[in-house]
DNA sequence: CTCTTCCATGCGTCCAATGCATCAGGTATA
DNA sequence: TATACCTGATGCATTGGACGCATGGAAGAG
């Protein structure tokens, strides 16, 4: 049997066939329609060639269904609540909503992060569960993919299909421990460099941007430790006089494990912009717009300058 | 959730998305659809604002599609294949069909065309069964209660929402058994008078016409026998000088039962047009057009005139 | 760097659906 | 029976929007 060739079928007028078996009337289904009574007759014209069926006979008092729009009727409605439900915008319902949303991150921005983002969502989502994965060269791959909803980190530019939007500009400053001799008084170039120094390994935010600054000047300072991660910093800078360069977005942890006094430091460090990261196939989905609205909100909380 | 109205809604666009979605690509959806690629891109962006989606995104190497779109891609087809199967002119195949055929005539009109319908049934639709019955005052009442499928009878208007065909003329002829005295020479008035008659009780065609005929002209006949049906008629006349005044189209049936001469009647008897019946809802139904038809052909091998 | 491919858009055209006015047929009411 | 009213169909003029053509810009292949 050949296949109907949907190009040369106007559907718009399904929706007036609908309106006309249900009102069994030209007039009536022209005002539910809200169309003039004569293009309602018009359309029932074409309808009936379309169908070669006279699709309304006439009855008594009226018209009345032929066995062909009989048959057609449930199909007709099912056919047209199908369309109306695509075409449903449905809502997304925080509340209610299931299923687990992955994100990717570097440590450092999971952990300033985390806290106000799991606030956000055990109180609008709570039955909505978060999986965090570091990045690793791959987060663009992951988008691609589909395996991540977004990615947060310093990205500078997005290949086509991938959106960006600006969370916040991360900045370096100095901490040291609130009894330290230098805590008073403008932190200059040269007692900075006097000073004893801990570095972080970290990938999040590319090399040693403090050395790369005093490299441009040509000078050096001395990295008395190294260790893998913030955390570890502060511990050690709580208990010593070693004071260390770190994004200012940590200041919150920072006071979690003791009392510290922040400068800015007397270097060109420049600004770290982090960004959020999706692919554009999520650009307009309910759901995944409301999560990107919630880690802004949750990136605006965070401490500025 | 409002409702979609579906009025505002350029349904003729679903057939392009769908194409689009397929593709992956405006080009070669306009192509698909046999339209320009800036008509298959203008309808992408109608698509676009209608659905407030991009529904295809830049991808690597062309476009993919959106998580909207893929979640829409098996609705859009299964509502596409809905309004396709609507269309779908389903050929009626005599040949597989099944169900039953209902139909009404009288006695007379079933007796001379039910061999025909019979031997075509058999012939072009073996697994239809047949179902005839009488007409009463309510034969137009069983058409419009869909009770029936068909009606064959001397019915000379038919109200609105009724279709009706002529099937063939019934005329009168008057039989006489092959031996019969008169069987040769014109059958004049005198000589018709002069014999004696076998009437049939009739309800078909409405009460002797012969004897309204001659009333007409102030003259009447003698009826020896009143019997109730034709064939009692023909039983009689085979065996006795009784001539009787019947329905040409008997003619076959009364060579079954004995040898006969038919003559013209000298009297002015009218013409019994034989209509076909149906309600106007089965006017286009393919089912019953064949069913129509082969009634029709099986009217046609009546005798005539 | 050039050539090709793909999508978007300004512009002019044109068709088909619409609304208006009117008419015809049927029904109810006086 | 005559009148009014409601229904659906159709001639006519209008118009809105979809279309094709031509073009431009962006991205990728060679």
């Amino acid at each position: 049997m050949r296949q109907v060739d949907l190009r040369r079928v106007d559907l718009n007028l399904l929706v007036i066939l609908e309106a006309l078996l249900e009102e069994r009337s030209v007039t009536k289904a022209a005002r539910r329609l809200r169309m003039s009574q004569p293009a309602a007759s018009r359309a029932l014209g074409r309808l009936r060639s379309l169908f070669a069926d006279a699709l309304l006979v006439e009855g008594p008092g009226g018209y009345s269904l032929s066995a062909r729009s009989e048959d057609l009727r449930p199909m007709l409605r099912a056919t047209l609540a199908g369309v109306g439900e695509m075409l449903q915008t449905k809502p997304f319902d925080p509340a209610t909503a299931t299923g687990t949303v992955r994100l990717m991150m570097p440590d450092l921005q999971a952990s300033v992060l985390m806290p106000h983002l799991l606030g956000a969502l055990a109180d609008q989502a709570p039955a909505l569960d978060l999986d965090v994965h570091a990045p690793g060269a791959s987060a663009l791959e992951a988008l691609e993919n589909d395996q991540a909803d977004a990615v947060v980190g310093l990205i500078e530019d997005a290949p086509a299909g991938i959106n960006r939007r600006r969370l916040y500009e991360e900045t370096l400053v100095t901490f040291m421990r609130a009894e330290h001799p230098a805590a008073r008084g403008k932190l200059t170039l040269e007692r900075f460099l006097a000073l004893e120094h801990i570095a972080v390994n970290i990938t999040g935010l590319g090399p040693a941007p403090v050395d790369e600054a005093l490299a441009r000047i040509r000078r050096t300072r001395r990295v008395k430790v190294r260790v893998p991660n913030f955390f570890a910093a502060m511990a050690i800078a709580a208990r010593s006089d070693l004071i260390m360069t770190l994004p200012l977005s940590l200041a919150p942890e920072a006071q979690a494990v003791g009392r510290f006094v922040s400068k800015t430091p007397p270097l060109h460090l420049g600004k770290f912009p982090m960004s959020l990261v999706w692919h554009a196939r999520h650009q307009d989905t309910a759901r995944h717009t409301w999560l990107r609205r919630v880690i802004v909100a949750a990136a605006n909380r965070l401490p500025r300058s």
